[in-house]
DNA sequence: ATGAAAATGATAATGATTATTATTTTCAAC
DNA sequence: GTTGAAAATAATAATCATTATCATTTTCAT
Protein backbone atom coordinates (compact mmCIF):
# COMPACT_ATOMS: atom_id res chain seq x y z
CA UNK A 1 0.00 0.00 0.00
CA UNK A 2 1.33 3.67 -1.07
CA UNK A 3 1.51 6.05 1.02
CA UNK A 4 1.97 9.76 0.89
CA UNK A 5 5.36 11.29 1.05
CA UNK A 6 6.36 14.49 1.39
CA UNK A 7 9.58 14.07 -0.71
CA UNK A 8 8.21 11.92 -3.37
CA UNK A 9 5.95 14.93 -3.59
CA UNK A 10 8.56 17.36 -3.82
CA UNK A 11 10.98 15.50 -6.23
CA UNK A 12 7.70 15.16 -8.60
CA UNK A 13 6.81 19.34 -8.02
CA UNK A 14 10.85 19.81 -8.83
CA UNK A 15 10.41 17.60 -12.28
CA UNK A 16 6.94 18.70 -13.44
CA UNK A 17 7.02 21.44 -16.11
CA UNK A 18 10.78 21.41 -16.88
CA UNK A 19 12.48 20.64 -20.08
CA UNK A 20 15.86 20.67 -19.34
CA UNK A 21 15.58 16.51 -18.48
CA UNK A 22 17.88 16.37 -15.27
CA UNK A 23 19.36 13.96 -13.68
CA UNK A 24 19.02 12.48 -10.16
CA UNK A 25 22.37 14.26 -8.96
CA UNK A 26 20.74 17.77 -10.44
CA UNK A 27 17.46 16.93 -8.79
CA UNK A 28 19.33 15.75 -5.38
CA UNK A 29 21.40 18.70 -5.28
CA UNK A 30 18.34 21.80 -5.69
CA UNK A 31 16.13 19.56 -3.09
CA UNK A 32 18.97 19.55 -0.94
CA UNK A 33 18.69 23.57 -0.06
CA UNK A 34 14.67 23.12 0.14
CA UNK A 35 14.54 19.90 2.47
CA UNK A 36 18.64 19.82 3.95
CA UNK A 37 18.19 16.29 5.36
CA UNK A 38 17.12 14.67 2.34
CA UNK A 39 19.20 11.46 1.51
CA UNK A 40 20.14 10.79 -1.93
CA UNK A 41 18.70 7.44 -1.25
CA UNK A 42 15.46 8.60 -1.63
CA UNK A 43 15.46 10.69 -4.53
CA UNK A 44 16.60 7.02 -6.38
CA UNK A 45 14.34 5.58 -4.83
CA UNK A 46 11.26 7.71 -5.51
CA UNK A 47 12.56 8.90 -9.37
CA UNK A 48 12.14 4.31 -9.49
CA UNK A 49 8.64 4.47 -8.35
CA UNK A 50 7.30 7.27 -10.42
CA UNK A 51 9.26 5.60 -13.43
CA UNK A 52 7.26 2.10 -12.85
CA UNK A 53 3.96 4.06 -12.07
CA UNK A 54 4.80 5.61 -15.56
CA UNK A 55 4.78 9.27 -13.81
CA UNK A 56 8.04 10.09 -15.07
CA UNK A 57 10.33 8.82 -18.25
CA UNK A 58 14.22 7.96 -17.61
CA UNK A 59 16.27 8.55 -20.79
CA UNK A 60 19.72 8.02 -21.43
CA UNK A 61 21.64 10.21 -23.39
CA UNK A 62 25.26 10.45 -23.80
CA UNK A 63 25.79 7.49 -21.46
CA UNK A 64 24.29 10.09 -18.62
CA UNK A 65 20.61 8.71 -17.08
CA UNK A 66 18.17 11.86 -17.18
CA UNK A 67 14.30 11.85 -16.05
CA UNK A 68 11.42 13.43 -18.05
CA UNK A 69 8.11 14.12 -16.96
CA UNK A 70 6.88 14.18 -20.21
CA UNK A 71 5.73 10.71 -20.22
CA UNK A 72 4.22 11.36 -23.68
CA UNK A 73 6.38 8.82 -26.45
CA UNK A 74 8.49 11.32 -27.93
CA UNK A 75 12.26 11.34 -28.99
CA UNK A 76 15.26 13.41 -27.85
CA UNK A 77 18.03 15.52 -29.45
CA UNK A 78 21.24 16.28 -28.14
CA UNK A 79 23.34 19.52 -28.97
CA UNK A 80 26.90 18.53 -29.35
CA UNK A 81 27.43 22.68 -29.06
CA UNK A 82 26.08 23.40 -25.53
CA UNK A 83 24.93 19.84 -24.34
CA UNK A 84 21.33 20.54 -24.26
CA UNK A 85 18.80 18.07 -24.69
CA UNK A 86 15.48 18.80 -26.59
CA UNK A 87 12.21 17.19 -26.67
CA UNK A 88 10.91 16.12 -30.57
CA UNK A 89 8.04 15.58 -31.38
CA UNK A 90 6.59 12.45 -31.56
CA UNK A 91 7.02 10.80 -35.03
CA UNK A 92 7.50 7.61 -33.57
CA UNK A 93 4.53 5.99 -35.39
CA UNK A 94 5.78 7.01 -38.56
CA UNK A 95 9.34 5.76 -37.85
CA UNK A 96 7.93 2.88 -36.57
CA UNK A 97 5.89 2.06 -39.37
CA UNK A 98 9.15 2.33 -41.94
CA UNK A 99 10.98 0.21 -39.60
CA UNK A 100 8.00 -2.81 -39.01
CA UNK A 101 8.31 -2.81 -43.05
CA UNK A 102 9.83 -6.18 -43.66
CA UNK A 103 10.62 -6.83 -40.37
CA UNK A 104 9.70 -10.40 -38.68
CA UNK A 105 9.28 -9.15 -34.98
CA UNK A 106 6.60 -7.30 -33.25
CA UNK A 107 7.37 -3.39 -32.86
CA UNK A 108 5.76 -1.66 -30.16
CA UNK A 109 7.69 0.63 -28.84
CA UNK A 110 10.83 2.78 -29.99
CA UNK A 111 12.76 5.71 -29.42
CA UNK A 112 14.97 8.05 -31.40
CA UNK A 113 18.21 9.60 -30.11
CA UNK A 114 18.84 12.83 -32.80
CA UNK A 115 22.31 14.75 -32.44
CA UNK A 116 23.73 17.69 -33.76
CA UNK A 117 23.25 21.46 -33.44
CA UNK A 118 20.41 22.99 -31.53
CA UNK A 119 18.62 26.12 -33.25
CA UNK A 120 20.33 28.64 -30.44
CA UNK A 121 23.36 26.97 -31.10
CA UNK A 122 23.01 27.54 -35.01
CA UNK A 123 21.86 31.44 -34.42
CA UNK A 124 25.02 31.76 -32.78
CA UNK A 125 27.22 30.27 -35.60
CA UNK A 126 25.59 32.29 -38.09
CA UNK B 1 52.15 7.04 -32.77
CA UNK B 2 50.05 3.81 -32.53
CA UNK B 3 51.83 0.59 -31.88
CA UNK B 4 50.46 -3.28 -32.39
CA UNK B 5 49.32 -5.05 -29.47
CA UNK B 6 48.37 -8.81 -29.95
CA UNK B 7 45.59 -8.20 -26.89
CA UNK B 8 43.79 -5.28 -29.18
CA UNK B 9 44.00 -7.60 -32.55
CA UNK B 10 42.60 -10.61 -29.93
CA UNK B 11 39.12 -7.85 -29.24
CA UNK B 12 38.62 -6.57 -32.41
CA UNK B 13 38.60 -10.29 -33.70
CA UNK B 14 36.96 -11.42 -31.15
CA UNK B 15 33.90 -8.80 -31.79
CA UNK B 16 34.02 -8.92 -35.21
CA UNK B 17 31.47 -11.21 -37.32
CA UNK B 18 29.04 -11.49 -34.47
CA UNK B 19 25.67 -9.67 -34.23
CA UNK B 20 24.98 -10.37 -30.68
CA UNK B 21 26.56 -7.26 -29.23
CA UNK B 22 27.94 -8.19 -26.55
CA UNK B 23 28.97 -6.23 -23.16
CA UNK B 24 32.97 -5.39 -22.33
CA UNK B 25 32.50 -8.16 -19.53
CA UNK B 26 31.60 -10.75 -22.27
CA UNK B 27 34.42 -10.04 -24.47
CA UNK B 28 36.58 -9.87 -20.98
CA UNK B 29 35.46 -13.21 -19.78
CA UNK B 30 35.35 -15.17 -23.21
CA UNK B 31 39.45 -13.84 -23.92
CA UNK B 32 40.68 -14.68 -20.69
CA UNK B 33 40.05 -18.30 -21.33
CA UNK B 34 42.62 -17.53 -24.59
CA UNK B 35 44.89 -15.03 -22.91
CA UNK B 36 44.94 -15.90 -19.27
CA UNK B 37 46.32 -12.80 -17.96
CA UNK B 38 44.85 -10.48 -19.97
CA UNK B 39 43.35 -7.22 -18.29
CA UNK B 40 39.36 -6.45 -17.95
CA UNK B 41 41.43 -2.85 -17.96
CA UNK B 42 42.98 -3.65 -21.46
CA UNK B 43 39.64 -4.01 -22.65
CA UNK B 44 37.85 -1.35 -21.81
CA UNK B 45 41.14 0.88 -23.05
CA UNK B 46 41.11 -0.80 -26.20
CA UNK B 47 37.57 -0.90 -26.83
CA UNK B 48 37.47 3.04 -25.97
CA UNK B 49 40.38 3.55 -28.49
CA UNK B 50 38.58 0.95 -31.36
CA UNK B 51 35.28 3.52 -30.72
CA UNK B 52 37.46 6.49 -31.38
CA UNK B 53 39.13 5.29 -34.54
CA UNK B 54 35.57 4.16 -35.62
CA UNK B 55 36.54 0.51 -35.60
CA UNK B 56 33.35 -1.04 -33.60
CA UNK B 57 30.32 1.04 -31.85
CA UNK B 58 28.97 1.57 -28.45
CA UNK B 59 25.49 1.06 -28.15
CA UNK B 60 23.66 1.43 -24.55
CA UNK B 61 20.77 -0.75 -24.51
CA UNK B 62 18.08 -1.20 -21.61
CA UNK B 63 20.79 0.57 -19.68
CA UNK B 64 24.00 -1.64 -20.56
CA UNK B 65 26.63 -0.97 -22.79
CA UNK B 66 27.53 -3.52 -25.60
CA UNK B 67 29.38 -2.98 -28.72
CA UNK B 68 29.06 -3.72 -32.31
CA UNK B 69 31.49 -3.84 -34.92
CA UNK B 70 28.94 -2.76 -37.54
CA UNK B 71 29.71 0.48 -37.65
CA UNK B 72 27.59 1.42 -40.77
CA UNK B 73 24.51 3.64 -39.52
CA UNK B 74 21.80 1.82 -38.01
CA UNK B 75 19.44 1.26 -35.30
CA UNK B 76 18.68 -1.84 -32.90
CA UNK B 77 15.97 -3.89 -31.69
CA UNK B 78 15.55 -4.97 -27.98
CA UNK B 79 13.21 -8.36 -27.28
CA UNK B 80 11.29 -8.05 -24.60
CA UNK B 81 10.95 -11.88 -24.29
CA UNK B 82 14.64 -13.00 -24.99
CA UNK B 83 16.48 -10.17 -24.61
CA UNK B 84 18.31 -10.38 -27.91
CA UNK B 85 19.62 -7.30 -29.58
CA UNK B 86 19.05 -7.57 -32.79
CA UNK B 87 20.25 -4.98 -36.06
CA UNK B 88 17.91 -3.31 -38.02
CA UNK B 89 18.23 -1.84 -41.43
CA UNK B 90 19.18 1.82 -42.02
CA UNK B 91 16.15 3.81 -42.19
CA UNK B 92 17.67 6.81 -40.06
CA UNK B 93 17.69 8.73 -43.39
CA UNK B 94 14.50 8.74 -43.37
CA UNK B 95 13.60 8.79 -40.13
CA UNK B 96 16.41 12.07 -40.10
CA UNK B 97 14.29 13.56 -42.97
CA UNK B 98 11.03 13.37 -41.13
CA UNK B 99 12.32 14.64 -37.27
CA UNK B 100 14.02 17.59 -39.50
CA UNK B 101 11.03 18.58 -40.64
CA UNK B 102 9.87 22.22 -38.74
CA UNK B 103 12.62 21.69 -36.47
CA UNK B 104 14.74 24.44 -36.14
CA UNK B 105 18.53 22.89 -35.57
CA UNK B 106 20.44 20.75 -37.68
CA UNK B 107 20.26 17.18 -37.32
CA UNK B 108 23.73 15.07 -37.81
CA UNK B 109 23.39 12.31 -36.64
CA UNK B 110 19.71 9.92 -35.25
CA UNK B 111 19.88 6.73 -34.44
CA UNK B 112 16.28 4.42 -32.76
CA UNK B 113 15.98 2.01 -30.62
CA UNK B 114 12.87 -0.24 -31.28
CA UNK B 115 11.50 -2.23 -28.34
CA UNK B 116 8.84 -5.81 -28.81
CA UNK B 117 9.20 -9.03 -29.56
CA UNK B 118 11.77 -10.79 -32.05
CA UNK B 119 10.56 -13.00 -34.83
CA UNK B 120 12.17 -16.29 -32.87
CA UNK B 121 9.80 -15.44 -29.96
CA UNK B 122 6.62 -14.63 -32.11
CA UNK B 123 7.55 -18.33 -33.97
CA UNK B 124 7.38 -19.86 -30.55
CA UNK B 125 4.22 -18.30 -29.32
CA UNK B 126 2.50 -19.04 -32.12
C1' DA C 1 -4.87 7.19 20.11
C1' DT C 2 -2.54 2.95 18.35
C1' DG C 3 0.21 -0.05 15.72
C1' DA C 4 1.42 -2.20 11.44
C1' DA C 5 3.07 -0.96 7.01
C1' DA C 6 5.57 2.22 4.36
C1' DA C 7 9.00 5.61 3.82
C1' DT C 8 13.06 7.93 5.23
C1' DG C 9 18.08 9.13 6.31
C1' DA C 10 22.54 7.62 6.89
C1' DT C 11 25.77 5.02 5.17
C1' DA C 12 27.82 0.61 3.63
C1' DA C 13 27.98 -2.11 -0.47
C1' DT C 14 27.91 -2.96 -5.31
C1' DG C 15 29.04 -2.91 -10.19
C1' DA C 16 30.91 -0.79 -14.04
C1' DT C 17 34.55 1.81 -15.54
C1' DT C 18 38.84 4.54 -15.14
C1' DA C 19 43.36 5.95 -13.14
C1' DT C 20 47.85 4.72 -11.54
C1' DT C 21 52.16 2.65 -11.89
C1' DA C 22 55.69 -0.72 -12.36
C1' DT C 23 56.78 -3.90 -15.98
C1' DT C 24 56.75 -5.57 -20.71
C1' DT C 25 56.39 -4.99 -25.69
C1' DT C 26 56.87 -2.66 -30.00
C1' DC C 27 59.60 -0.64 -33.53
C1' DA C 28 62.51 3.02 -35.65
C1' DA C 29 67.33 4.17 -35.76
C1' DC C 30 71.60 2.52 -35.58
C1' DG D 1 70.69 -7.86 -34.35
C1' DT D 2 70.96 -4.36 -30.44
C1' DT D 3 69.25 -0.35 -28.19
C1' DG D 4 66.22 2.87 -26.18
C1' DA D 5 62.21 5.74 -26.17
C1' DA D 6 57.36 5.47 -26.72
C1' DA D 7 53.35 2.75 -26.26
C1' DA D 8 50.84 -0.89 -24.23
C1' DT D 9 49.98 -4.12 -20.62
C1' DA D 10 48.70 -6.37 -16.00
C1' DA D 11 47.43 -5.69 -11.55
C1' DT D 12 44.98 -3.26 -8.69
C1' DA D 13 43.43 0.98 -6.32
C1' DA D 14 40.17 4.58 -7.05
C1' DT D 15 35.98 6.65 -8.72
C1' DC D 16 31.22 7.30 -9.79
C1' DA D 17 26.49 6.24 -10.06
C1' DT D 18 23.28 3.54 -8.00
C1' DT D 19 21.34 0.19 -4.72
C1' DA D 20 20.96 -2.40 -0.28
C1' DT D 21 20.65 -2.40 4.60
C1' DC D 22 18.66 -1.12 8.73
C1' DA D 23 17.41 1.68 12.63
C1' DT D 24 14.21 5.50 13.04
C1' DT D 25 10.28 8.26 11.62
C1' DT D 26 5.91 8.98 9.25
C1' DT D 27 1.51 7.68 7.45
C1' DC D 28 -3.08 6.17 7.95
C1' DA D 29 -6.74 2.47 8.62
C1' DT D 30 -8.90 0.94 12.70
Amino acid sequence: MVKYSRQREAIKNKLVGRTDHPTAETLYAELKTEMPNLSVATVYRNLNQLEQWGEVNRITVEGATRFDPNTDPHSHFFCRKCGAVIDMPDEDIEIRRIAQAGFGGRIELSTSHFYGVCPKCLDIDS
